[in-house]
DNA sequence: ACATATACTTCGTGATACGATGTATTGCGT
DNA sequence: ACGCAATACATCGTATCACGAAGTATATGT
């Protein structure tokens, strides 16, 4: 899978993968793992992004006596989400000029 | 349009906008403008990047006085059109899970 | 004891979209 | 005749961003 095409679905996912309860990163990585591979530094890059967007929020809990810092999606979150949906719409719509027969010629 | 969603399609697009006939940077960006809307600096870069993974072929003809380069598409140029409908089922699938409406409650 | 899995962090790099700016010609209105 | 918009292409610098590499630390299985 082309990295410039996932791009722009990478918020997306992660938002997506912590929309029913709260998860922390390594989860989320092998959560998404079936749609979109991505790796550690990339998803805690886009965690921290996300964070200052106000798209989520961070609380530190201790979990077998180790620390993992887990992420809640915030209204602004679920805004993006919904978002979203309205940009596939045209995402849909290129898809389908670059894919039309050519007419020029039959 | 969120730019990052659209950065995979730009190089599939400007193909798909030369496939019939051959075109000049001008016109592709008209063409395109109703689906994806491009400046005259990314078109050139993106040319230049295609020209250089033989995805397409440049020549220079004169037109009114003026010199226009026309682009025309390759067998590796469509082989990439076709590459991007098989990508596209894998962006299906994501913007599924995306959308996919929560049911741990109800 | 050692390897593997879990869990998070930081740094550097390469790719790339785009605004700004520049050059040059054609065509149109007044 | 003059100015301005449209046509046409090019270059430079910048900001964003995904990711590999490397590091730190703990838990668990063999």
């Amino acid at each position: 899978m082309d990295m410039q095409l996932k791009r722009g679905m990478l918020d997306v996912c992660v938002l997506a993968a912590i929309r029913s309860e709260d998860s922390y990163g390594y989860k989320i990585i092998k959560d998404l793992k079936p749609y979109i591979v991505l790796s550690e530094s990339t998803l805690y890059t886009i965690l921290k992004r996300l964070e200052g967007a106000k798209m989520l929020t961070v609380r530190t809990a201790e979990h077998d006596g180790r620390l993992r810092k887990y992420y809640r999606i915030t209204a602004a979150g679920s805004r993006r989400i919904e978002e979203f949906k309205t940009e596939w719409a045209e995402m849909l719509s290129i898809y389908r000029f670059v894919t039309k027969e050519d007419e020029s010629y039959d």
